[in-house]
RNA sequence: CGGGCUGUAGUAUAUCGGUUGUACAAGUGCUUUGGGAGCAUUUAGGCUGGGUUCGACUCCCAGCAGCCCGACCA
């Protein structure tokens, strides 16, 4: 893409009402637009990057046999008052239409997905044979938080990915729940986190006692966790007390507080939605059972903003190249004749090769003004076309988080490249 | 939802109870081009409502909005 055509700017100063460095960062390079607290637009760049988180995600889901549907976001109260949440979740968004019929806009989406299954599954034979049943979607959530804070991380409409998977059995729910820490875990570390993403012992769950969530280690997290390095182990501050460090063998003096943000959850749900609306099985003997679910939750958006909140320095954001809008930014610097063909060459045979590419092809912008560009975009790689660099027959290539970058001549710039563009 | 702070141009700021000043951005022209260039020129502003006052962007009250702290948050 040619940067003279985005319609997005970039901006010198942050707003000061933003605090957060995500925000901040995201705001000032034009990836997203505040319209209200805890409700941003996606703009070019930045629904890049939610694009390819979302399809790291799908395919993750998919590896796992999930399924993917797209649920209403409008959702009948009848569905809530079933399940008594349309009193009690107090994040609820209700809306009337003009006739008084009210709805819920999705905060969640067990009181669709289970009456929907009740349409298709009734007998044991009605679940895959040679893995579990499971649905997910990636979609826009609305909830009602009192107080919207830090940017993109805790917001009242964000892009979620919600799976629901449904058993026959404790031991297939078992089996599918370790499944997805796994899964999990994949995805975290090929967003760029995992090194300081972990799988978090949290209160509220049913089945082992604890509920697991995936936290991520960073100074504006709204939680406390505590970790044994040596282990590897992690505990939410609400579950900390004697009984958990004897049953996990640790030593409190050996645990480390941090801030961390949620970034993830799963979640063992038995039959709470199952039996409101009677979504049972029929068994080989002819016993009817409810069915068991599980849900698993990551929030997309607020999985980008940590992303910028960990990975960015004092001039800009430092994005992996899994998720970087575009994998090479490629600038033009000066008006010479020459630099500006053979920037556009170049531009056109990293195209071809199908490498991401954002060219600053922008006329009449000081070089000082394209760098400082480069570096708070975030691109991995900063290619750079000048006269000095014709000079020496090449190109300066740079990596986002180098400090120098070198020449090198136009081939061994697709040799380094295009590998890995290829691999993502 | 409780508490605190803040509302002036697209953004950031300044002054003032008496015609709101500047910088950046945006537009135009010319020059400039390896770390956010220069000159000229144009556009654009007091959140809303009430009160005090001869006169309110400024003081007071209410509302609304935003941010921060707390509470809340499968």
């Amino acid at each position: 893409m040619r940067q003279s055509q985005l319609f997005t700017k970039t901006r010198k100063e942050a707003s000061s009402e933003e605090v957060s460095r995500n925000a901040e960062l995201l705001i000032r390079g034009g990836f997203i637009h505040k319209e209200l607290a805890g409700v941003y637009s996606y703009l070019p760049l930045g629904l890049r990057v939610l694009k390819k988180i979302e399809n790291i995600i799908r395919e993750e889901m998919n590896k796992v046999g999930g399924q993917e549907v797209l649920m209403s976001s409008m959702q009948p109260k009848e569905n809530w008052e079933k399940t008594g949440r349309w009193e009690t979740m107090t994040d609820l968004y209700k809306v009337s239409d003009i006739s008084g019929r009210e709805v819920a806009l999705g905060p969640t989406h067990e009181e669709i997905v289970v009456p929907i299954l009740k349409n298709y599954v009734s007998s044991y034979k009605n679940f895959p044979k040679n893995s579990s049943l499971a649905i997910y979607q990636i979609q826009n959530k609305f909830r009602m938080e009192l107080r919207a804070k830090s940017g993109i991380l805790r917001g009242r409409e964000f892009m979620m990915k919600d799976m629901y998977s449904f058993h026959t059995s404790a031991e297939d729910f078992e089996k599918f729940y370790e499944k997805m820490k796994e899964i999990y875990k994949t995805i975290f570390d090929r967003v760029g986190i995992g090194h300081l993403t972990y799988l978090t012992f949290a209160s509220g769950g049913t089945f082992s006692k604890y509920s697991h969530e995936f936290q991520t280690i960073t100074s504006l997290g709204e939680d406390t966790i505590y970790i044994d390095e040596a282990s590897g182990t992690a505990l939410n501050k609400e579950v900390l007390n004697d009984e958990v460090l004897i049953q996990f063998h640790l030593i409190k003096e050996k645990l480390v507080e941090h801030k961390s943000i949620e970034v993830g959850n799963i979640f063992d749900l038995k039959t709470k939605y199952s039996k409101p609306f009677d979504l049972s099985f029929t068994d080989d003997q002819e016993q009817k059972h409810p069915v068991l679910m599980g849900c698993y939750g990551i929030g997309l958006s607020r999985l980008m903003g940590t992303v910028v909140e960990v990975l960015s320095d004092d001039k800009g954001i430092i994005w992996p190249e899994s998720i970087a809008p575009f994998q090479v930014h490629l600038l033009a610097l000066g008006e010479d004749k020459e630099v500006k063909e053979q920037a556009g060459k170049v531009y056109e045979s990293l195209e071809r090769n199908n490498i991401e590419v954002l060219f600053d092809d922008r006329e009449g912008i000081s070089a000082g003004e394209k760098f400082a560009d480069a570096d708070l975009l975030g691109m991995p790689y900063r290619v750079v076309v000048s006269e000095r660099s014709l000079k020496e027959k090449g190109v300066e290539i740079k990596k986002r988080n180098e400090e120098k970058g070198k020449i090198i001549s136009f081939k061994e710039l697709l040799a380094q490249i295009a590998p890995k563009a290829l691999s993502i």
